[in-house]
DNA sequence: TTGCCTCGAGATCA
DNA sequence: CTCGAGGCAA
């Protein structure tokens, strides 16, 4: 390598290399059938990162020595989509399929018409953005709340199976702007391999690939991720300009020509019944495949349709998932809890024997209120079987009965608060049993702490659940607005806190002073009042006295507030035990600017948001 | 709800 | 080294 001198020769070479390792990357990450062995491709690898050590103008943002990582973050952006990133509406039976296809028939007035679906399996990792400009890879994004994501570039271009570069075939211009969709994941195979380096690093395992995989992407330190085996299949565009498919599968088709991979089991089917078809099909080969999947999903092929069909709230008209049962287990109830929650609700929790199911070791589980404990008539020592329902929540299903013992006790739903004897309510005609003691209550005051502080109320840095229980229980708190009095001594007396704990806390606690109305709003914990209400009570009154003083007529004037949430806030503000509180912190500093009443309706939802309206004055 | 990553800080041990 | 907080993903 030294016998390159110019820069002119080295690039050539520079040349030369990328693209000889572009070639050899795709043949083996994405259509599996490598043409050179490992050795060779490595070699080659070695000298492109030389050839740039020695002259470093030659790195390019798309070049291959990028694949081994790079520099060490500090942090991930936030990369806002500009094409928002949707979910799927999940089906379940058959009925749900059916019911899909019919509103998608009528919808597109087609009657009797068979509609072709793109049918493919539902990858179990996670969604990622990829937009390439000018045919290289410039940004990737994590679906993040669907606006908005982390900027994961660095990482994502470790994935072999992502070309950094697109490919041009002369026929197929490359679009100016191609953003591409996908599933990041880990296959079984690389699931394990990866476990057992992680033993003989003497690491932790890793419970289940889809986490796996999305740690691997969380890693600051790219080089990290460039050792973990994550693979992507690609499935769908986000802002296109330059190109214009006219069917889903036109556009897979695209994909792979541009260097993409995408699951090889995708097919176009017809009507309902190619639907089904798939999904038995995709059933059976469920465990010989060789990735996890949690469903198929079925997306109408015709793009035009697509958008004619459009969106509901957060998810396509035109595509449905079809998720596969639950994987359930069975295990033993250890004893019932039963929890206060902030506004002294109390859930009776289920604590089991840890059992792995659907990917995680679940051991506790909601029993939501009186009525599910009555239903499954549940009590501690009985068989159960567990699920994840829909993705996450562990659920129940059901007990065994039948192999339950003699001496069983039934669960005594408790009519006294657990943790301060208050007797406990229910309202009539609800469901949810409240503790009635308010904040006399530790279990609510603590909770009630706890909202205060959070990220979207007051966000006080540092004060998580378990510094707020040694407040409280040392007596250094007794109620809200105690905080802004805590002094950097009381808290050194605590276990576990030293000098700069103290201090920090202190100092972080005063910073929220400085607040804004919606945020002291939501703080309060209003019954009824969160993040969303408290912005619209704000931007309708303006500031703190208008909307204390509101009537409940004008607060039901309010967008999104009804006649039970005007009760509720205006109950709350007639609460004396409140007021005070409210006092108390305004007098230990808590402020916020206000402004003026501004009566905005949410513009982009009304029909006349397509129109221009001057307002002068 | 669980799992993973990252950070700062306190505790512990050489 | 361990713990708690905080953030993110499903």
């Amino acid at each position: 390598m030294t016998d390159l001198t110019s820069l002119d020769q080295a690039s050539s070479e520079h040349n030369r290399i990328a693209q000889l390792l572009q070639k050899y990357n795709h043949e083996y990450y994405v259509l599996d059938q490598p043409s050179v062995t490992d050795y060779d491709y490595d070699q080659l690898m070695l000298q492109l990162i030389e050839l740039e050590a020695q002259f470093p103008t030659l790195k390019s943002p798309d070049s291959p020595s990028q694949r081994v990582g790079g520099e060490v973050l500090e942090k991930f952006d936030s990369i806002s989509h500009k094409v928002p990133m949707l979910s799927l509406s999940n089906g379940f039976s058959d009925d749900d399929i059916q019911q899909f296809d019919r509103r998608n028939r009528e919808g597109l007035d087609l009657a009797d018409a068979n509609i072709d679906y793109v049918s493919e399996p539902k990858l179990d990792g996670l969604a990622i953005s990829l937009l390439y400009e000018k045919g290289v890879l410039t940004h990737a994004a994590t679906r993040g709340d669907g606006r908005t994501g982390e900027n994961v570039t660095e990482n994502v271009k470790t994935i072999r199976s992502v070309p950094l570069s697109l490919f041009e075939l002369d026929q197929y211009a490359v679009p100016d702007v191609l953003e591409v969709r996908g599933e990041v994941f880990i296959s079984k195979e690389g699931f394990e391999k990866m476990n057992k380096e992680q033993i003989e690093l003497g690491e932790k395992n890793f419970v289940n690939p889809r986490n796996a995989a999305a740690g691997s992407l969380r890693q600051l330190d790219s080089k990290i991720t460039a050792q973990r085996p994550l693979e992507i299949y690609c499935y769908s565009l986000g802002l296109v300009e330059g190109w214009q498919p006219s069917t889903h599968s036109e556009m897979l088709a695209g994909l792979k020509r541009f260097g993409f991979r995408v699951c090889p089991e995708v097919e176009v089917v017809n009507g309902v019944q190619g639907c089904l078809n798939y999904y038995q099909k995709i059933s059976q080969k469920r465990d010989s495949l060789p990735y996890d999947i949690d469903g198929v999903v079925y997306k109408v092929d015709r793009l035009d349709w697509q958008s004619s069909l459009g969106f509901i709230a957060k998810a396509p008209r035109w595509a449905l998932a079809h998720k596969f049962p639950a994987q359930e287990k069975t295990t033993i109830v250890e004893s019932i809890d039963v929890q206060v929650g902030r506004t002294g609700a109390i859930t009776p929790v289920a604590r089991l024997k840890p059992v792995f199911v659907g990917g995680v070791t679940v051991s506790n589980v909601t029993l939501h209120n009186k009525q599910e404990v009555e239903r499954l008539d549940i009590r501690v020592g009985d068989k159960v079987i567990v699920r994840r329902a829909g993705d996450v929540i562990p659920q129940i299903v059901s007990v065994n009965h039948n192999v339950r013992k003699k001496n069983l006790k039934p669960f005594l739903f408790p009519s006294a608060c657990p943790v301060c004897q208050s007797p406990v309510e229910v309202k009539e005609g609800g469901v949810v049993a409240r503790c009635t003691g308010g904040l006399i209550c530790e279990a609510q005051l603590k909770q009630s702490v706890r909202h205060f502080a959070s990220r979207k109320a007051m966000d006080i840095d540092g004060l998580g659940e378990k510094i707020v229980e040694q407040l409280i229980d040392g007596g250094l708190v007794s109620s809200v607005p105690d905080l802004y009095t805590l002094k950097i001594d009381q808290l050194t007396d605590l276990e576990r806190f030293a000098d700069k704990s103290a201090e920090n806390l202190v100092q972080s606690i005063s910073d929220s002073k400085n607040t804004e109305l919606s945020r002291f709003l939501y703080a309060l914990g209003i019954p009824q009042v969160g993040e969303t209400i408290a912005q619209q009570l704000v931007d309708r009154f303006g500031t703190f006295e208008a909307i204390r003083n509101a009537s409940v007529d004008v607060l039901e004037s309010v967008p999104d507030i009804g006649p039970i949430m005007a009760e509720g806030i205006h109950t709350f503000f007639k609460d004396e035990k409140n007021t005070s509180l409210i006092e108390k912190l305004i007098e230990n500093g808590v402020a916020w600017q206000e402004a003026e009443p501004v009566c905005r309706d949410d513009l982009a939802s009304l029909p006349l948001a397509d129109n221009t309206i001057v307002l002068t004055g």
